[in-house]
DNA sequence: AATCCGTGGTA
DNA sequence: TTACCAAGGAT
């Protein structure tokens, strides 16, 4: 890409962005406790689920010092339907960590927040530049999905670009004074346009510039898994953990109180299961174990 | 480096 | 119905 084609795909994407960007909660506010809460909630979930939870989350635990003094297993029910349950136990432990400063103060470069539990390379940069305006980019899958077709040939395989590299071409594209609007934008035309599996060509605004556009190669998704996830009794075993602790909100139980709760008929076999289970979730930080009862840590 | 971690929507 | 997908991080 020519120096010319980057302004041009500045100026394109951003002129875009200005019609279409979504309305979201978190567009509203630099404040790095409702920046972080978002990119957390964010991880591996889609846009509109967060949204709903993010107002929810803020009433329920307006400052960083009201999740720092609630007990781990509040913070845990007020998760509750996001999934991904370490997200709200990495998050309440930030919130100790930032809460417990002299002056309370979130780190606001890439490399200080990288240090706080569950802020990885990209939440690290998404904070910095979203909360602190830092001129940084920004590299989640949409972005990534972008650049890799947007720098690929068209004939070449369906893969994505390597991370390191799609971060370097981010790097390149990003406008430095307009750091905040250019990420967000690359994020919703990665969510609305250039998605995985269905692209719409005709609707974006780069596609002058794509050498990727209408071509059935990268419209396609990338790489597939072939193992399959572990299961019991026909259901993922992630779906019963979710159940386990759905069912613990409601108090402490037993193995076999929680065995039975999960099917009718539990045999010794389910019970036997379930407590490799707990137990699991149990070393995870989730759960705690008080003789035979289970609870919400 | 591959695997694990929830949940709801969609084709 | 199944499989895939969605603003990742930790181990």
């Amino acid at each position: 890409m020519t120096p010319s084609d980057i302004r041009d795909i500045r100026r394109s994407l951003l002129r875009w962005y200005a019609v279409h960007r979504r309305p979201f909660p978190w567009r509203r506010t630099r404040d790095p406790y409702r920046i972080l809460l978002s990119e957390t909630m964010l991880q591996q979930t889609q846009a509109s689920r967060a949204a709903e939870h993010f107002r929810r989350w803020l009433r329920r635990f307006p400052t960083v010092a009201h999740v720092a003094r609630a007990p781990q297993s509040d913070v845990l029910r007020a998760w509750s339907g996001l999934g991904y349950n370490s997200r709200a136990l990495r998050f309440h432990a930030l919130a100790r960590i930032v809460a417990s400063r002299r002056p309370v103060r979130f780190p606001s470069t890439p490399e200080a927040l990288r240090e706080l539990p569950g802020v990885g390379r990209y939440t690290a940069h998404a904070v910095a530049c979203f909360a602190f305006g830092a001129a940084v980019p920004v590299v989640d899958v949409n972005v990534r999905r972008i650049v890799s077709r947007l720098t690929r040939r068209p004939d070449r395989t369906g893969a994505y670009v390597p991370e390191e590299e799609a971060w370097r071409i981010a790097e390149r594209l990003l406008p430095p004074r307009r750091a905040y609007d250019w990420n967000q934008a690359l994020m919703d035309l990665g969510a609305t346009v250039c998605n995985a599996r269905r692209p719409r060509c005709g609707a974006c605004p780069l596609a002058r510039r794509c050498p990727s556009a209408f071509s059935p190669r990268l419209a396609e998704p990338v790489k597939r898994t072939a193992k399959r996830e572990p299961m019991w009794r026909g259901v993922p075993r992630r779906l019963h953990r979710g159940r386990l602790l759905t069912f613990l909100h409601g108090g402490p139980a037993s193995a076999p109180q929680l065995a039975a709760g999960l099917w009718n008929d539990a045999a010794q076999k389910d019970v036997e299961w379930v407590e490799g289970l707990l137990g699991r979730m149990c070393a995870e930080g989730l759960l705690r174990k008080e003789r035979t009862l289970y609870r919400v840590a």
